[in-house]
Parts: structure tokens; sequence; C-alpha cells
DNA sequence: TGCCGTCACGATATAGTATCACGCGACGCG
DNA sequence: CGCGTCGCGTGATACTATATCGTGACGGCA
């Protein structure tokens, strides 16, 4: 299971970053930042929360949204408007930016959402903005549709 | 002022479009959507529950995400997922497809959300899919920024 | 050392969003 | 008439997110 490395990596990554930032990955925080890299697609609050009661019996709703805000405000978990949950973000190559432009691809068959960074997509977006006066400055993409995977089976 | 005009217009053109359809847009999907098109910014199921109440003192929750329901399945409205909120769809070119390619341009300062239909992104956005084997299906292309008379003042 | 501000987090309550389940009456059709 | 479908009333429930208060740990600074 490659994936396993890759999550381990996320991880590390993870506490550089923070380090860099002089933000606190506290226990806490790595705890719900590991059990989103552990899952293999994205994870509500409330499934955080159950899977963080078996370690942490006074585990309550501020505890996971807390530590969620921290994990998105240091651009390590992105949220999935569509499925109102959380993903882990794979962008290492800037150092975990705030906010990068990314897109979603979410699979209808199997659920497996991946993150892209398509900067085509980006440019295109900033460009219809800017056509009608806008500034944009951040913008959710993402795309429903069937995965490699499913669409070959 | 010219957008009451425009939502009369917007009115009629859904009326013939279920009557093409062969869906029936009953008086109470009809009220939802005056009150969606009433409204200056997207609205909130439980805001229009709120302002249904007036008219109809039995309505509940269900009374109004069906009628949603309805007006999605028709494209007649659109759901803006940041804001967990509904809109009216401006498109009536192609008769109110079931489902057409659109963004939202979303004003941090003002509220102000307008749709567009930006043929490049759509296509940027399938070009970018299609590179990793992703079949698109649909997209959710909401952009955060500030608006021209924002930026402007 | 003592004081003080900030921060992470526990704990309780509440707000906001969405769906389930049941039933009934209106309508269209054979 | 018998029957199926559909629109909607009604009550309950599930799911998602935030507000508020308190407390203990830590670090800066006289
Ligand atoms: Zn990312
Ligand atoms: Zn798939
Ligand atoms: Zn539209
Ligand atoms: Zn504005």
């Amino acid at each position: 299971m490659t994936a396993t490395i890759s999550r381990e990596q996320q991880l590390i990554e993870a506490e550089a970053a923070c380090l860099r930032r002089g933000a606190k990955l506290t226990p806490l925080r790595r705890q719900v930042l590991e059990l989103i890299l552990a899952a293999d697609s994205p994870v509500g609050a409330y499934a955080l929360l159950d899977r963080l009661k078996a370690d942490r019996p006074g585990a309550a709703p501020p505890t996971v949204y807390r530590a969620l805000d921290f994990l998105l405000e240091n651009g390590l978990i992105h949220k999935v408007e569509r499925l109102n949950a959380f993903i882990g973000c794979v962008e290492t190559g800037h150092g975990h930016a705030h906010d990068h432009p990314h897109q979603f691809l979410i699979c209808r068959r199997c659920g497996a959402t991946v993150e892209i960074a398509d900067s085509a997509v980006a440019d295109a977006i900033a460009a219809a903005a800017a056509r009608v006066g806008f500034t944009a400055v951040e913008a959710t993409v993402e795309i429903e549709g069937v995965c490699a995977r499913c669409g070959t089976a």
C-alpha cells in the first residue's frame, strides 16, 4: 500500500510547514489531520468526531471544527463544498500556501475525490472574471463525473 | 427598476419551459421561484420558508425543499454551494436545460452573486479532467472576489 | 518571582441546513 | 368505478456548524 507512505510524508510535510509558519500542530490537530489523510475519500466533520471519540471521549463538535479551522487556515486540508467534507491537500511544492488554486474531481460511482492544480483552469477563471470587471480572489471548482477506473470497468 | 421587468420575463420563460418539458409549475413552486427571483442575492431555504409562511402558515421544511428540488431539476434555479443558498438561473437561450455549464461570481463585500456562462472556463475544465482520464459531467465553479462596483468604490 | 495576555481546549447549549416517513386528497386513465 | 401517480400537509429526525463560558498551560515582562 503505497498510500501509507504518502500519508506519512504528508504528515511530515505538514509539521515542517507549521514550523515555518510559526503555527502549532498540536496533538489534537495532528490527530484530526491523520484521520483525514487515513480516509480514502473526503470525511465529514461528524465522522471525524466519531473516530476522535475513540481516543478522546470528551470530544464535541467544537473540538473537531476548531481543528478543521486551523488545518484549513494553514493550507493542510481543503473543504469539498458539495460534500460538506474535508480532504488533505496534496500540494507540497510551494510549502502549503494559505490558499492555492486547485480543483477537485469527484467520481459519482466510487466517491473517489482527487485534487488537481490546473493552471489553465485557474487562468480561464481569472480571465472570465476580469472580463466583467470582477477581481477573483479564490475559486471553488468541483468537477463531478466518472473517474478513469470506473470509466473503463 | 429594470430588474422587475427582467424578473417577470424570467417567470414567463419559466412557465414556457415547464410547458415544453411537461413539468407542472404549481402555484407553490411558482411562488418559491418568485421569492428567489425577487431577492437580490442568493436566498437560503429557511429564509424562503419564513417568507412562504406569510402566505401559507402550514409551510414546513419539506414544503420548500420539495419546491427547490423541482426548480433545480428543471433548471430554473441553481444552488450556490458556498452559501447554501439558491439563485435564479439567468440562462434563457437554450430553454432552461436540465443542466448547463455556468459559473458564479460572488462579491465578498456586497454579497452580490451573478451567474456567467463562460465556455473557455468550461472547456478548460473538461480538458483538465480528460487529461487525467476523468469524464466530467457537471462542474461547480464559484469564484469569490470583489465585484466591479465594490472595486471602484 | 508575580502579573498578565494569549491560546488551546473542555463543556454545554443552540443555530442552521436537509431528509425521512406517513397519509391524504386531487387528478388522469382504463 | 378502481387504480396509480403526484403534490403536498404534517411531525419527527438527522446532519452540519457556531456561540458562549470557563479553565489551565505557556510565554513575555517587570
Ligand atoms: Zn491543495
Ligand atoms: Zn470512480
Ligand atoms: Zn443557469
Ligand atoms: Zn460587491
